[in-house]
RNA sequence: GGGGUCUUAGCUCAGCUGGGAGAGCAUCUGCCUUACAAGCAGAGGGUCAUAGGUUCGAGCCCUAUAGGCCCCACCA
């Protein structure tokens, strides 16, 4: 056993011990058929990504679990990797090529993909490195990137499978096109932003109705270029006579007709609508109910391509040249505010532009169906449950997914075209011969899949689907999906139906949500505002556990949290008494002969029931996935029930090495505190294992020793109520000392006095723990008040009353108001009780349990009641 | 426009299926008591947003209102 430094410093201590579990490759999950499995994939971290807070948080919950879940005896296995993140990385290597005056274009495709290779090698196991930090136990031989052989043949898999049964097609259909970009991108991935912006009304002249107008209002007047009809409600009396009309559309001379479509709104702004289908998706399918041509007018990199005075303006610069020109013609009627939801690109911040495109998209409602159908009947469950509403919510809206993306650095789409015929063949290697036309020539699609298409097969892709493996017989379907409640749409609900799709299964039974980790303001972390706080720094300052134990505790489930330094230092503090009290355990058992369970005393068997009560609390905790609670009661008893009381409590038989029970404190104390560790091991496991491993030499690690089960042997009921007896007595003890400004240095005569024999006996039996912690240089137990000067303070407590002669410190008066206070709080509960008690409907309605409950509240209070007017009796004299 | 969520001590937040309001930090008062001053023993501080309702009993359940935050949505 090591002497341990008196403060714990945990920058010396948690890499060795990260090295030592890599070493003994305890992370290492495999196919066991004597265990039952247990398995969490972790949600790959970007290969650009650096360790913020939320991943801090959330790996650090799937840590516990798989700690927890390996303790109890599973076969866990916490499967790693990293995602290509397909557009961060394009755009984060086409910068730095940029940088160093390399252009994207020059370099073609095959020689920017080895540049993204060459940079993903580079910097694409950082954030992995940082992940050890933390102390993730996943099983780092497994790891796995999206873009590896097996997630690419599962990609292809995926692909041809579904395009075979029709669930993915090729489509010209309205997306949201990212300018700066140069690519499509998915609904989830447009955000929606209220900007302020104006309302242009703009008169659209009738033909053949001269002086005679359509009055239509925009949020986008440059559009109007691409307009294919004006539309109005059928139902709107003021426009029926219009319907079929034709009429000019400035700027162009191009004419459009009006039409009738029930979409249009009345109340709203002029009730006439510019149709401009090719770049509004609500204009989109007007115009495909009614034919309408689509007029695409932009440019990919959002300037005008319509040819004319506009082409080649920006889009922002077009508008106010159309609205000065329509200004100049007479036709702007007015302009005014207006706010209103524009999307913008949530890798970019740039404004998407809607434009009609070739894409390749999932056909969304059969896969929806059973995705809903799983969450209704209990396969799938939300923790907390509420974050099942936004599931099903966006499951049931769901639209068809857009899959391709017009960037390089991704699975590309295995789709061929003949190049003579331009026949498109889907399949898994590029074809030989055109069934078609002979030819031999294809070339392959230039797009690319979203990232999320390959991550949505991450739970099976990783254990080797589409191969029937060993991994994948008996780990799939894992068992909880550890992340934020941010990513539920983009990740979450494509994992329910790719896995239910390709496997039949869903991949997880439990997503376990959280929140965001904000600053101390409240405000999201970002880069921008630079008021991110560095994970890393903080493990550095105060210690991984520190950081852990902060991001568990003090916040429900999926509410985001703020984070303060103080906090970190409370958990810090922890850490350190934790490191002390076993500190002075250590030192104890290195004095004593033998640690023993033989004569146990009173102290002893209350701690070890207390302990049992934690166990099968907090792996309760641990199983509704409580684990903010489970660690708070972890806290609680560790800091209050086993150093503030226990050690306290055992310090006078340490002490003394007459004391015949010393060897069973000794052996308490040591049991004691490694149950404790282990349940706070999947919480703090650096600190938690240095300790065992210094405390103990039977097991070589606490990682995989095993979690604590409740003990028959260690349940004393009895001992329970005696020592909870002690504890008040010594409570009022240092009430009195307090409220006379005693210092427990000055030591004082304590007189128990009791009628009840059992509660005698409680104090005889534990008579120097009660003088140690009472502050007493002697405890007389007696029946009556033989002896007792009138002088002496008093306290009181249900089952006793106890005196301290404090000679010349005695006040009196001090004494009586203290009396007085205690006697009107007794007042106050004796008449709610006694209110309750009196209550017919109470009595005739609660349950059994809860009257006898308070019965006995009536009685002990009336037995203190009546101690309390004795004593102020006597005062009085 | 829908949906969610929150409003509890000076601050940040807990409070599980309804049964005498809690923690951490901060403040104040004592203690350098041989593990820990990153500590020990205490104290003060709350009409649980508002108004109704259900109930023997509501911080908790229901309804409405006010305010905050978030998500979704095709009102140009």
């Amino acid at each position: 056993m090591k002497e341990l430094e008196k403060t714990y410093d945990p920058s010396v201590i948690e890499d060795r011990i990260y090295q030592k579990w890599l070493d003994s490759k305890y992370f290492h999950a495999s196919v066991n058929r004597d265990k039952k499995p247990f398995a969490i994939v972790m949600p790959p971290p970007n290969i650009t990504g650096q360790l913020h807070m939320g991943h801090a948080l959330d790996n650090t919950m799937q840590d516990i679990l798989i700690r927890y879940k390996r303790m109890q005896g599973y076969e866990a296995l916490w499967q790693p990797g990293t995602d290509h993140a397909a557009i961060s990385t394009e755009v984060k290597v086409t910068d730095k090529l940029r940088k160093e005056g390399i252009d994207k274009a020059e370099l073609g495709r095959e020689g920017f993909l080895k540049e993204v290779w060459k940079w993903k090698d580079e910097y694409g196991s950082r954030i992995v490195k940082q992940l050890h930090k933390l102390g993730s136990s996943a099983d780092w031989d497994r790891e796995r990137f999206t873009m590896d052989e097996g997630c690419s043949d599962a990609v292809l898999e995926v692909f041809t499978r579904l395009y075979e049964k029709g669930y993915i097609y090729k489509g010209s259909r309205i997306i949201n096109w990212c300018p700066v970009c140069g690519t499509s991108i998915s609904d989830a991935e447009a955000i929606h932003e209220e900007q302020d912006g104006f309302f242009w009304h703009i008169n659209y002249p009738i033909v053949g109705e001269e002086g005679k107008f359509v009055e239509i209002a925009t949020t986008r007047p440059e559009t109007m270029l691409g307009d294919t009809a004006v539309a109005v409600n059928p139902e709107d009396e003021r426009y029926c006579s219009l319907i079929g009309k034709k009429l000019v559309l400035p700027l162009t001379g191009r004419e459009i007709p009006v039409i009738a479509d029930s979409y249009v709104d009345k109340e709203f702004g002029t009730g006439c609508v510019k149709i401009t289908p090719a770049h509004d998706p609500n204009d989109f399918e007007v115009g495909k109910r009614h034919g309408l041509e689509e007029i695409c007018i932009m440019n990919d990199d959002a300037t005008i391509g319509a040819p004319g005075k506009y082409q080649g303006m920006d889009r922002y610069e077009a508008r106010k040249a159309i609205v000065a020109d329509l200004t100049e013609q007479g036709l702007l009627v007015k302009v005014v505010p207006h706010s209103h939801n524009v999307g913008v690109h949530d890798r970019c911040g740039t404004t998407v532009e809607p434009m009609v495109k070739p894409q390749w998209f999932v056909k969304m409602d059969e896969m929806a169906k059973p995705a809903i159908e799983a969450l209704k009947t209990g396969k799938l469950k939300f923790v907390p449950e509420s974050f099942g509403k936004t599931y099903l919510h966006w499951l049931e809206g769901i639209r068809d997914w857009c899959i391709s993306r017009q960037i390089w650095w991704g699975h590309r789409i295995p789709a061929y075209y003949c190049e003579e015929c331009g026949e498109m063949v889907v399949a898994k290697q590029m074809p030989t011969r055109c069934t078609k036309c002979g030819s031999v020539h294809f070339k392959q699609d230039e797009d690319t899949l979203d990232t999320w298409f390959s991550s949505a097969l991450w739970p099976f892709s990783t254990l080797g689907w589409p191969h029937d493996t060993e991994e994948l017989k008996y780990f799939y379907p894992t068992d909880v999906l550890v992340t934020g409640y941010d990513i539920i749409f983009f990740w979450v609900i494509r994992m329910m139906f790719s896995g239910i799709e390709q496997t039949g299964e869903c991949p997880f039974h439990t997503v376990l949500i959280h929140g965001l980790v904000r600053d101390s303001q409240g405000r999201k972390m970002s880069k921008s505002l630079g008021n991110g706080i560095d994970p890393l720094e903080v493990i550095d300052k105060y210690g991984a556990d520190a950081l852990r134990m902060t991001l568990m505790t003090g916040n429900a489930p999926g509410n985001d949290m703020r984070f303060y330094w103080e906090r970190v230092e409370a958990s810090r503090n922890f850490a350190n008494k934790i490191w002390n009290a076993s500190r002075f355990i250590m030192m104890n058992i290195e004095k004593a002969d033998k640690a023993e369970p033989d004569k146990l005393t009173l102290a002893d068997k209350w701690i070890l029931s207390e302990v049992n009560t934690l166990v099968q609390a907090v792996t309760e905790n641990m199983d509704k996935y409580e684990l903010g609670i489970a660690l708070q009661k972890v806290y609680d008893f560790i800091w209050e029930e086993f150093c503030d009381w226990y050690i306290e409590m055992v310090k006078p038989r340490l002490w003394n090495d007459a004391d015949e029970t010393k060897g069973a404190a000794i052996w308490t104390l040591k049991s004691v505190l490694i149950q404790s560790l282990k349940l706070l091991h999947p919480f703090m496991p650096f600190i938690s294992e240095e300790i065992f491993c210094n405390l103990q030499e039977e097991e070589p690690s606490i990682m995989i020793s095993s979690w604590p089960v409740y003990r028959e042997e260690w349940s004393f009921a009895e001992e329970e109520h005696a020592v909870d007896v002690m504890k008040e007595a010594v409570r009022a003890i240092r009430n009195v000392r307090t409220s006379m400004n005693v210092p427990p240095s000055r030591k004082a005569k304590v007189f128990v006095v009791s009628e009840d024999g059992r509660t005698r006996d409680i104090f005889t039996q534990c008579h120097s723990v009660f003088a140690a912690l009472g502050s007493a240089s002697e405890v007389m137990v007696q029946a009556d008040k033989a002896g007792i000067g009138e002088d002496a303070v008093s306290a009181v407590i249900p089952q006793a009353t106890l005196y301290m002669p404090l000679d010349d410190l005695v006040d009196i008066q001090k004494e009586r108001e203290r009396l007085a206070k205690e006697e009107e709080r007794l007042t106050k509960e004796l008449a709610r009780v006694k209110g309750m008690l009196a209550n017919e409907k109470f009595i005739g309605k609660a349950p059994q349990s809860k009257i006898d409950e308070e019965k006995a509240k009536l009685a002990k209070y009336e037995q203190m009641m009546a101690q309390v007017k004795e004593r102020l009796g006597q005062l009085m004299r």
